[in-house]
DNA sequence: ATGCATGAGGT
DNA sequence: CCTCATGCATA
C-alpha cells in the first residue's frame, strides 16, 4: 500500500508541532488587518501508522477566497488518519447490521494495523466480574429503529428501546475490542469514596421535600393514538412520555445521586455503554443533567440513565476497571476559534436571519474571512441551541422564576408546535418568537 | 461546561 | 442544505 510513512503527528516527528508554533491570532496585528480566525494548533493526534490522506469534504468550495485572494494562514490541516479502508468498514457495518448486533461486531479498524499502541481490547475480563453479575446484558437485538415519534406526532408511542437504534456513527468511534467493554461501576480509583452506609441505604428520597412545582402549564401531552392501549401509566414509570417537568426533576435527581455515588459524568457514559451497548460521552451526560438536549433526546436518554441509577446503587462494590478507550486517531478538523467580535457579527445576523441561504452564507463568510463551512456550521449549531430545553442565560433558580420564560417549558411547547407544523413557513415564526426573548439575555 | 465538528437521515 | 444526536477539544 502506498500509505505514507511520515505522520506529522507522531511523537517523534514533531518537528513541526513542537510546542509553540501556534500562530497567534490577529489580535496584535501580526498579520492581516482582518484576520479573525485563529486555529490553534496543538498537535497530539496519534493516529495509526496507516496514514491516509483521504478527504475532506470541506475543501470543496471553502477556499474560494475570492476576495483578497490571499488564503490566510489557517490552512486546514486536520490530521488525516483513517485507519481502515472505508470499504472494509462499510462491509463490516453491513455485516454487523445483518448479524443483528449493532455493537458486537466491529473488529474492523485494526484489522490491518500492525502496531496499535493502546489497544487493550480483547481482554474479556468481565466474566470475572467478581460477583456483580448483574450488568452486562447483551444488546437486545431489536431490529426496529427508534421511531421516536414521541412528541412529534400523532403517532406518539413511547420511547422504544433505542439500544439498537443507532449504530450509525458507532462505526467509526466504536470501541476497539468490540463488544461490551467490560465492567462498569467503579468509582475512579477507590470505591471507598462513598460512605458505605448510603450507597446501599438507597435513600428513599426522591423528593427534596420542597417540591416547587409552581409552574404548571396546561398539559401538552400528545396523547397516544389509541386510548386504552397502553394504559396503567405510573406517574413515574419510564414508560410514557414524560413531561418537561418530569425530565427536569429526573435530571436533578440523577445528578445528585450520581455525585453521591461518586461517579463522574464520563463514568456514567461508559457504563451505559457496557450496560446497554450505547456509549455516551461526558458531554452528553452533562448536557442531559443540564437539560441542554432536545426534549425528544431527553426522553430517549432518561430510561437509560434511570436504569443505570438502579444498577449503580445496587452494586456493592464492583471492581472491574474503568477503561478508557480513548480517542483513536480520527481526522477531525481543528476547532476553529472564532473571535468574539466576529461572533458578535454572527449573532447579529442570526437575529435577523437564522437561516441564511447558501449565497448569504458565502457572502457573510467572505466578509468575515471565515470559511464558508465554518459559518454554515455556526448557524446550524446556533439553531440547535435555540431548540434546547433550557435556554442559556436564564436564571434557573428552582424557586420562583417563572416569571416569563421560566424553565424552558414554553420552549418545549413551542417546539412541539414547530415540529408538528408543516415544513417551512412556521419556522420563522417560532424563531422570531424565541429571539425576542433571547434578545433580552443576549443584548445585555 | 461548551464551542465547533461530524455524520446519518430527510427533504 | 438542513436537522439531530453526539462528541472531541477546550476554556
Amino acid at each position: 500500500m502506498a500509505t505514507a510513512a511520515s505522520n506529522p503527528y507522531l511523537p517523534s516527528s514533531s518537528i513541526l508541532s513542537s510546542g509553540s508554533i501556534v500562530h497567534s491570532d490577529s489580535g496584535g496585528g501580526g498579520m492581516q488587518p482582518g484576520s479573525a480566525v485563529a486555529t490553534s494548533v496543538s498537535g497530539g493526534y496519534r493516529g495509526d501508522p496507516t496514514v491516509k490522506m483521504v478527504q475532506s469534504d470541506f475543501m470543496q468550495g471553502a477556499m474560494a477566497a475570492s476576495n483578497g485572494g490571499h488564503m490566510l494562514s489557517h490552512a486546514h490541516q486536520w490530521v488525516t488518519s483513517l485507519p481502515h479502508a472505508a470499504a472494509a468498514a462499510a462491509a463490516a457495518a453491513v455485516a454487523a447490521a445483518e448479524a443483528g448486533s449493532p455493537w458486537s461486531s466491529s473488529p474492523v479498524g485494526m484489522t490491518g494495523s500492525p502496531q496499535q499502541q493502546d489497544v487493550k481490547n480483547n481482554s474479556v475480563r468481565d466474566d470475572l466480574h467478581t460477583g456483580t453479575a448483574l450488568h452486562h446484558r447483551p444488546p437486545h437485538l431489536g431490529s426496529h429503529q427508534t421511531h421516536a415519534g414521541a412528541w412529534g406526532g400523532t403517532t406518539a408511542a413511547h420511547i422504544p428501546s433505542i439500544a439498537g437504534g443507532q449504530q450509525q456513527q458507532s462505526l467509526i468511534y466504536s470501541q476497539p475490542g468490540g463488544f461490551t467493554v467490560n465492567g462498569m461501576l467503579s468509582p475512579p480509583g477507590n470505591q471507598s469514596l462513598v460512605h458505605p452506609g448510603l450507597v446501599r441505604g438507597d435513600t428513599p428520597e426522591l423528593d427534596h421535600g420542597s417540591h416547587h412545582h409552581h409552574h404548571h402549564h396546561q398539559h401538552q401531552h400528545h396523547q397516544q393514538p389509541h386510548h386504552g392501549g397502553v394504559s396503567g401509566h405510573d406517574p413515574h414509570s419510564d414508560e410514557d412520555t414524560p413531561t418537561s417537568d418530569d425530565l427536569e426533576q429526573f435530571a436533578k435527581q440523577f445528578k445528585q445521586r450520581r455525585i453521591k455515588l461518586g461517579f463522574t459524568q464520563a463514568d456514567v457514559g461508559l457504563a451505559l455503554g457496557t450496560l446497554y451497548g450505547n456509549v455516551f460521552s461526558q458531554t452528553t451526560i452533562c448536557r442531559f443533567e443540564a437539560l441542554q438536549l432536545s426534549f425528544k433526546n431527553m426522553c430517549k436518554l432518561k430510561p437509560l440513565l434511570n436504569k443505570w441509577l438502579e444498577e449503580a446503587d445496587s452494586s456493592t462494590g464492583s471492581p472491574t476497571s474503568i477503561d478508557k478507550i480513548a480517542a483513536q486517531g480520527r481526522k477531525r478538523k481543528k476547532r476553529t476559534s472564532i473571535e468574539v467580535s466576529v461572533k458578535g457579527a454572527l449573532e447579529s445576523h442570526f437575529l435577523k436571519c437564522p437561516k441564511p441561504s447558501a449565497q448569504e452564507i458565502t457572502t457573510l463568510a467572505d466578509s468575515l474571512q471565515l470559511e464558508k463551512e465554518v459559518v454554515r456550521v455556526w448557524f446550524c449549531n446556533r439553531r440547535q441551541k435555540e431548540k434546547r430545553m433550557t435556554p442559556p442565560g436564564v436564571p434557573q433558580t428552582p424557586e420562583d422564576v417563572y416569571s416569563q420564560v421560566g424553565n424552558g417549558h414554553f420552549v418545549v411547547d413551542y417546539l412541539k408546535d414547530a415540529s408538528l407544523t408543516g415544513p417551512s413557513e412556521a419556522n420563522d415564526q417560532r424563531v422570531t418568537t424565541t429571539s425576542s426573548f433571547h434578545q433580552v439575555i443576549l443584548a445585555h
